[in-house]
DNA sequence: CCAAGTCTTTGACGTAAGTCAAATGCTGAC
DNA sequence: GTCAGCATTTGACTTACGTCAAAGACTTGG
């Protein structure tokens, strides 16, 4: 597919007029990373940002005992890698392609021109930051305020949300990394599944999960309850 | 002092035009808030952000049993209260005034048209979101990968820092509200303080303490040495 | 289709940090 | 100055969750 026709998929560049989206083709870059390989880390100046075409990102933080905290993950149409754009310091943290990946790659001071004249991309932008703040601010309330069953009760019915609200929901990574998604580690994930499974809130079958109890999870993600 | 004055000194509105000064003093208001207001809640729907002129404010999350999460303290020239702005949902936290404040108030769509005629107003917003997300980023990464006597460390180094690295600090709030920024509670800061006391990393005298062991507190921000 | 990895689960155990309760210290109003 | 009302400290106790170790269960690629 052509550059141009990606980037106008793009919900970033949503509304931008037809030369704004040739400007922007003009500085962009493509890039392929293979599964496992490492996009960014943490500390590592910084000369652009990214958007997600095809595959997946994982943006971590990992502490000197090797347990790890992931930020985000991102998928087709998500810009990553922009905070040091806009701010002029290094990578706050790691980022890995956790299947095979294309991105595309914007440098820093040419999109910086671009977002010069034109309004409503520096809105676009605007809203992706403010959305990943209030993402934040979700993430320091679970894991300063709610303990794992609560943080993976609420996970679980977000999972359902996304999946059209169905009570079978798929697990859409190893449970490993869902760990560290959660802020916690594979065995402690491990024995709450377990828990929840035997008071006939869940049912388990690999990476599918079948919720028996939507309020009992609604109860335990809200801190009425626990496990 | 003349409204357009004190937004002359923001940094924020910094290497903007007179011209430009002269439309934000024409869309905002100044707002006086008492020590212990409440500048709004969580869920509320916002019409614009504020920025702090006198006083200071703090931006929290509080758990159904009262456990308080601080995000952010902010005093003279922070903007805060900004992500509904652009996102066009609710405030996504509480927020307090701490002591008798001022802030001007910056009513939302008129702030948004001054933006798309202003491309370094639009990259100064994007400057301070980024900074917000990268402070999110590091609080994360304390909150799931370190404990709280490291999460300690870093703070008095931190306000070290600020107090032109003197080893004479003086902690800027009562001890309970540090608790609620470092996210656990004043009996263990309590307990943890005299741990670092009784270790001759510090010594305490009410809220001022004394950094006996720099690099002590080093190791354990770093999370290279325990308590 | 088998073998070598990786994931995942389970158990026994340790520990950081929260809870509850009581004593002590400070501060500001009158 | 004194007293009421907080903030802070300390102790005894509980608990959620991490650590360590070992056994099973899946995947992969040859």
């Amino acid at each position: 597919m052509e550059l141009i026709q990606k980037i106008s998929r793009i919900p970033l560049f949503e509304g931008l007029p037809p030369d704004q989206l040739n400007d922007l083709a003009g500085i962009a870059l493509e890039k392929s990373f293979e599964r496992g390989r490492v996009v960014f880390s943490e500390g590592q100046s910084a000369h652009g940002f990214f958007i997600v075409t095809s595959g997946k990102v994982k943006i971590f933080k990992i502490s000197p005992d090797g347990k790890e905290q992931i930020l985000h993950l991102f998928g087709p149409g998500e810009p990553f890698g922009e905070v040091p754009v806009f701010e002029g310091r290094p990578f706050p943290a790691h980022a890995i392609a956790l299947a095979d990946s294309r991105f595309i790659f914007f440098p820093r001071t040419a999109f910086v021109e671009l977002i010069k004249n034109n309004p409503s991309l520096a809105l676009n932008m605007l809203a992706v930051l403010s959305r990943r703040l209030r993402r934040f601010t979700v993430l320091v309330d679970d894991l300063s305020l709610k303990e794992v069953p609560g943080r993976l009760a609420a996970h679980l019915l977000y999972l359902s949300n996304q999946q059209q609200d169905k009570d079978d929901i798929e697990l859409e990574m190893p449970k490993g990394q869902l760990a560290g998604l959660l802020g916690t580690i594979p065995e402690t994930l491990s024995r709450i599944l377990a828990k929840m499974s035997k008071q006939e809130l869940i049912a388990i079958d690999g990476r599918f999960i079948n919720i028996k109890d939507r309020q009992g999870l609604i109860d335990l993600a809200e801190g009425s309850t626990r496990l």
